[in-house]
DNA sequence: AGCGCTTGCGAAAGCGCTTTCGTACTCTAG
DNA sequence: CTAGAGTACGAAAGCGCTTTCGCAAGCGCT
């Protein structure tokens, strides 16, 4: 830590400028009370001194907190990293700074890290990814947000509801129903799903759409097999093997996310089984290598960066008193891992 | 921000604990002149009542800033973002978080970012990524952080040399070499080069090894076509096309990172090239994509993750009197982009 | 002229912590 | 039995900022 006394204090701004350390105060955030002039005259002067507030000083003053913190399941999958990529961004044109940490997909451990966000008066609380299903959990969580928002804190989340939060919200189940009719118009009938954890609502909203497409077709999810795996590119490994194993007719698997149908296609192409001519992939994020993988991936766009900024727009503005809601829309992105379903 | 007074207070917890202010703080701390008993009695009742500092008076009242800055090119590039992931397994193990930044690849605004995270009063600056071969640019940074460390501050560096601080240093030019070598021992010659923006000093190291490599083959890297493009996969694209059209006996191409690498296989999938029958690609860092590429990338593996990890590990050292460095060491990971030259 | 308003500013009181300084007490040595 | 050193703790002084409060000056009104 930087020693006491080496820099640039407000008094010396305020000295520098002939006023009082409060009208500096003012001054610097813009609060009235100040004569235009002088407001000038100060921010110039701390301009030309390269006076940045110490921010431990002004939160403990009673100031707002600049910095932000997003939880992640995991900064290093591309999902995520793509919503980090775009809240960053925001935050740097607000001048504001983002502390990262992660849930692991882990609701008592993604509870652990809120309280430690709150314990460290962040400003803005961000939470990225699924929510869970199991409502016991969710309820604490919840609770903890609550109690924070009604003592001034902001929170935006992206991809989960029921958390009393502005949300941001990827279009899961229409996205899901897309893909399934994408398969479904191409003739195939023996589909499974490469489905995420089980209690993830991000995987029960992406399955009710493909439930809901089936259904228009006279299908039955239940009668079809859905893996449930781990949401990562190994879970979408061990939901092919087993697929494979179990269900040798399938024509298509429908991974819920694109970690997933990565491991699909990994397993495929070691199985030796051509895509989309004996199997067809689809996965749903789009991540940006979804273009570049072998052969390139049928997907359902959900716009990542911009989720992110929109996140941490909502928290900037002031709370409202029912909770907004962003729908995201989604795009089918018919690319060379599906085809017709053979005959 | 939540308000005043609505949370716990050190004040709360020495009263309940029977001591004074002081002693509660010693005792929470770990500071001596605690008798051994009433330290034990102080912290078992701050943990009774869920007790968590303030780290904004903590840190305004001199104590160590619990906070790391990271400063990445760009948190979405999966090379900065498995990074991140290291970073942040260290920090949360050690109850530290983790302030994230972009610097844009842009020396300046980089700089501006540093001089943000140290008005900040973060303990601990960690950058990753390239460092640049213009020596004024980076001087004006070295000068910066070296004034920051002088004041206590600790700071490591991924991938830069020359920053006067503690270093992990991926192996990059014995990584060129390798590369260099697997696709001479293929029988490659005519070998064209997808180098990042010039004045990076990674893509000079990793040059460097390319041309050692050459010349051991009596082979002179000047006399090869080297294109410099943006470090990115739209880089690698751009600098695709060129080789093609300039070069078109070209069999090699060595991408001098893995982004750069996907650009131009999928340049080579649109000119329906078939690598490697016809056209070898490598690329270097082996990001976790790399495997499940059409076809999987033949490239060097850079340990980015534990890179994180060390670096953070670093900086939580004691400052020592010369800057340490750490090596990474490097694998080649040979897969499905290279083969033999055609005949 | 006198009254209350508003406006522009400075003085000073904290915010919650760490740390210095001072005090009371205990221990060993002379 | 007292001097000097050492130990365990409390009182209080900040850290750099925001904000409340108070005061003085300027305004229009009766």
């Amino acid at each position: 830590m930087p020693k006491p006394g080496s820099r640039l204090r407000l008094v010396d701004v305020a000295e520098r400028a002939g006023v009082s350390l409060a009208t500096a105060s003012r001054a610097l955030s813009g609060r009235d009370g100040v004569s235009a002039e002088v407001a000038d005259r100060v921010r110039r002067v701390s301009q030309e001194l390269g006076y940045v507030a110490n921010p431990y000083a002004r939160t403990l003053a009673g100031g707002a907190s600049s910095t932000v913190g997003l939880v992640v399941h995991q900064v290093d999958d591309p999902y995520f990293s793509e919503i980090a990529g775009g809240v960053i961004e925001v935050a740097a044109e607000q001048g504001l700074l983002v502390q990262i940490c992660h849930s692991g997909r882990d609701p008592h451990f993604e509870l652990r890290q809120i309280r430690h966000l709150i314990a460290q008066r962040v400003g803005i609380i961000l939470i990225a990814g699924s929510g869970y299903t199991d409502n016991r959990v969710e309820a604490e969580t919840k609770a903890e947000l609550a109690a924070y928002q009604s003592l001034g804190g902001r929170v935006a989340v992206i991809g989960r509801h029921s958390l009393g939060a502005d949300a941001v919200l990827p279009d899961n189940e229409a996205g899901g129903r897309a893909l399934a009719e994408h398969l479904l118009g191409l003739g195939h009938r023996r589909i499974a799903v490469a489905a995420g954890t089980e209690g993830l609502t991000t995987v029960a909203d992406r399955l009710a759409g493909v439930a809901a497409a089936l259904r228009g077709h006279g299908l039955d999810l239940a009668e079809l097999p859905v893996v449930h795996t781990d949401f990562t590119r190994e879970g979408g490994r061990v939901a092919a093997e087993r697929i494979l194993g179990e269900h040798p007719e399938t024509t298509a698997v429908i991974a819920l996310n694109d970690a997933m149908a990565m491991g699909v296609l990994a397993v495929l192409r070691a199985h030796r089984i051509s895509v989309p001519e004996r199997v067809s992939v689809v996965g749903f994020d789009d991540v940006s290598v979804a273009a570049d993988l072998a052969p390139s991936l049928t997907t359902v766009r959900l716009p990542m960066t911009e989720m992110g900024r929109t996140a941490l727009a909502l928290a900037l503005k002031p709370r409202s008193n029912r909770p907004r809601r962003r729908p995201t829309g989604h795009t089918l992105v018919v690319r060379d891992s599906t085809g017709p379903a053979p005959a």
